[in-house]
This record gives C-alpha cells, sequence and structure tokens, in this order.
DNA sequence: ATTATTTTTTAGAATCAACTAAATTATTTA
DNA sequence: TAAATAATTTAGTTGATTCTAAAAAATAAT
C-alpha cells in the first residue's frame, strides 16, 4: 500500500468528506477553501494523489477518490475518532478541545498502536460529537438521524452528533448545556421563525434558532 | 518562546543527549552519527539552531546548547517519557516497542495535552526504562545509584558504574554481555546464596553471584 | 614546521509543500 | 455565438531538509 506524507493525507481527508453524500467530483476551488491553500497548490497535490491513485484526477474536471483511496481516508478518520475518544474519556478534554490535537494525533503510523488504543478505549463506535468510528476494515455503523429542527412538538430523542463542529458551536453547545447523548424534547415550535423550545434531560428547558437546530443531530 | 520544526527537536535533543554529563563541546561529527545524516546537513542545522539561541555555536569548534536550548530539550524528552509510560501502563507495549512511536508522539504540540497526561498516569518520575521525567519546568529525580544486588525481583535499571574496576572483571562483564549503559531486569532472586538471574537489554537472560552483583552499580 | 589527514563548511542540486503571477480552459452572459 | 467571467492549471519562486562534491580549516604526523 503506498505510504502519503503528512500533507497528502490532510487533503485526502479533505476530499473523502467533500465526496460525502453527493457522488459529484469534488472541484479544486472546494479543496482549496477547506484546505485554506490556494488552488494551485491543490492542482499540484491532486496531481501528486492522482499518480498516486487514491483519487481520480481529470484536469479541470474536478476529482473522485478511488476505492483505495477511500480506504486510506477511513484509516486516517478512524484515528482521528479514536483519538478524539481517548482525549475526552481519558484526559478530560471537553469536546470542543479535541479537534487540532486529534489533528496531529491522527497522523502517528503505528498500525499495532491504533489496535491497542482501540482495545484500551473499548472498540468504541462513536466518538465524542456523535460521528461513527470506522473499524479497521473501514466499516461503520451508521445510526439513522435527522435535524432537530425536523422534530415535531412532544417529538422526543437523543442528541448523536453535530453538523457543524466548528469550536464556537460546541462551545455553545456546552454552555447552554446540550451534549453528545442528552435526551431531548421538542416543547413548542414558532411557527413564525421556526425557533424551539426544548427540555434537555428531562430538566432544563432551552430555547433555540432554527440554524442552531438545523445543526443538531438526533436519534428518535 | 522560539518555534522549532519537527527536524530541529530532533537535534536539538540529540545535543542535549550528547552534552550530558561532559561539558566539552559537541562535535559536527557527532552529531551526524547520533542523526545518521551527513556532517554537511548538519553544520546546516547548526547554522538554523544558532540563530533560533537554542545553542552557541562556532564554526569549526563544534556546539554547547544554551540554558534556553536546554529547557526546550527538557520539555521534549518529558514528552517522549510520558508517551512511553502511557504505550507500556496503559496500552501493553513492552518497553523495547516504544521509542519509534514516542519519538513521533514527542513532537505533537499541545502543552494541555501533556499537562493532562502526565495527570491521567499520575505523574510518573520514571519512564519504563528507569530514565527520569523532567516536570513541567524540567527539573528531573535522580536516584541513587545502587549495587545490583540490592535490588529486588522485578526491578529494573541500567548500569552506570562498577565498584571493582579490575581488568579481571571487566573482561567478564564483557564476557558475558553486560557494559555501562545496559538495560537490566533482576528476574529471580535464590534466597540461598543471594545470586541473581537477570535480563540483559530486554534479551538475554544471566547468572550472577551476589558478589558480582554487588560490584555493579545501577541507577533504577 | 611543513605535510598529510581528518573534520567541517560551502556550494549546488533534489524533493516537498506552499506561494504569486500569468496562461489556459470552462462556463456564463449578453 | 462571441465576449466576459470564473475556475483551473502552469511556470517560476521560496523555505525546509536532505544529499554529493569540492573547498577550507583544524589537527596529527613526519
Amino acid at each position: 500500500m503506498m505510504i502519503l506524507t503528512y500533507a497528502e493525507e490532510n487533503y485526502l481527508k479533505s476530499i473523502y468528506h467533500l465526496s460525502e453524500g453527493g457522488k459529484k467530483s469534488v472541484s479544486t476551488n472546494d479543496i482549496s477553501n477547506e484546505m485554506k491553500t490556494k488552488p494551485a497548490s491543490v492542482s499540484d497535490m491532486l496531481r501528486k494523489l492522482g499518480e498516486k491513485l487514491v483519487i481520480d484526477y481529470r484536469k479541470y474536471y474536478g476529482v473522485n477518490i478511488t476505492e483505495e483511496g477511500k480506504k486510506m481516508a477511513l484509516q486516517i478518520i478512524r484515528k482521528h475518532r479514536l483519538w478524539e475518544v481517548f482525549l475526552v474519556e481519558k484526559l478530560r478534554f471537553s469536546w470542543d478541545e479535541v479537534h487540532e490535537v486529534a489533528e496531529e494525533l491522527e497522523h502517528v503510523k503505528s498500525p499495532v498502536l491504533m489496535q491497542r488504543l482501540d482495545e484500551f478505549l473499548g472498540h468504541p463506535k462513536f466518538d465524542p460529537h456523535g460521528d461513527p468510528i470506522p473499524d479497521e476494515f473501514g466499516d461503520l455503523k451508521s445510526r439513522p438521524r435527522l435535524p432537530l429542527n425536523e422534530l415535531e412538538v412532544h417529538d422526543a430523542g437523543q442528541i448523536v452528533a453535530v453538523k457543524d463542529s466548528s469550536a464556537a458551536f460546541l462551545r455553545y453547545l456546552d454552555k447552554v448545556g446540550a451534549y453528545i447523548g442528552a435526551r431531548i424534547k421538542v416543547l413548542d415550535k414558532v411557527e413564525f421563525d421556526g425557533s424551539l423550545e426544548i427540555l434537555v434531560d428531562n430538566k432544563k428547558n432551552l430555547f433555540m434558532s432554527k440554524e442552531v437546530a438545523a445543526n443538531i443531530l438526533v436519534l428518535q
């Protein structure tokens, strides 16, 4: 299996994330935005990743990730998410602090390390943000989940993930007492702006805008 | 505080280790041997480290590490050794597997990470090889050296000196594969005569009398 | 005290990953 | 459909880290 450099791994991961859902090619500009590098730098990297056969690259028409590339991306994501679990569960990081550190740890290359860490953590299936952790073969458990704003009044569920996992948003959730695993119930929905009143863990009332609710994924 | 690159950190660490003990300057060739890079590459790196004020570099006369450099080296060593403790104690690595992985982990830059890891591990003072772990200020506990025969079963240490340095005794040590710097571990102790079974460098089993052991000083 | 040897540095090149500026291709608009 | 705009690529540069080959300085030997 081809070895990727640190930078190549980061690009591949971005391309994988941008590919999720839609089957359309990912554009140079999309990658440039995601990676915060210039389009010219992206073009260069795409050529390299194409040569290493982890993406299918047609000049001017964007890229598609190959099966081999998908496998490798999932292994990097697996490492990232396992480290996040470690940081939150063992080192008492709050879930908005872990991303940057995991971003570095995910590049440490030692298969046995991840095997042992996985074991140490008890083979977790989801990371602290509720995202699934691929197993060693790249397979991942999926939970049917829908945005909180799509729930009706009286509907109940459990927060399992967030769409926008920016530190600012995670801090906001933390502040208001919402977290992955919290049991919630929709008490009221304002027709005018789509804002919600929800009950968290059967004890705390909380108002949130439609925009915030759309970023929270729940398991009903 | 000046930020060092990955490679600069590794060079600084090597220079620190080569400086230990002796007060003499460290030569370009010494560093070249230690780092497995060519002397020409070392010269270039020394210029950079000199500019960053972590070493005192006089062309053709080798280098001395500065106070600032020593501080930084000790923080890298602290990270390396804390990770080694983690790998051995929590992930069940054997002590000969940990070095390479720790070599990568030591470069992850997050002060809070090391603080929390240190706490999680219970503020260990020594790594699995018996080397002291610098605290956050760079201070390290030194262990008094003691005769090998005073160690208990399962105790580990490093041979640092001999009491009797007669040629005959040194020849004997050489023959059995023990030497200054060798890592040893006491596997068994015979009560009757005080003789020992020890493991040398994690690979060679060795029987020795109490008299011989009493002549070997170890650092625990 | 010269000469020979060893050590160290300089000069120039390669690779990786970023950049800017300019050129090229694709897409949109009039 | 031709011109304008947007997206993308190419060419050339920079900085970091390595290398080889050659020059220079320090040290050892005759």
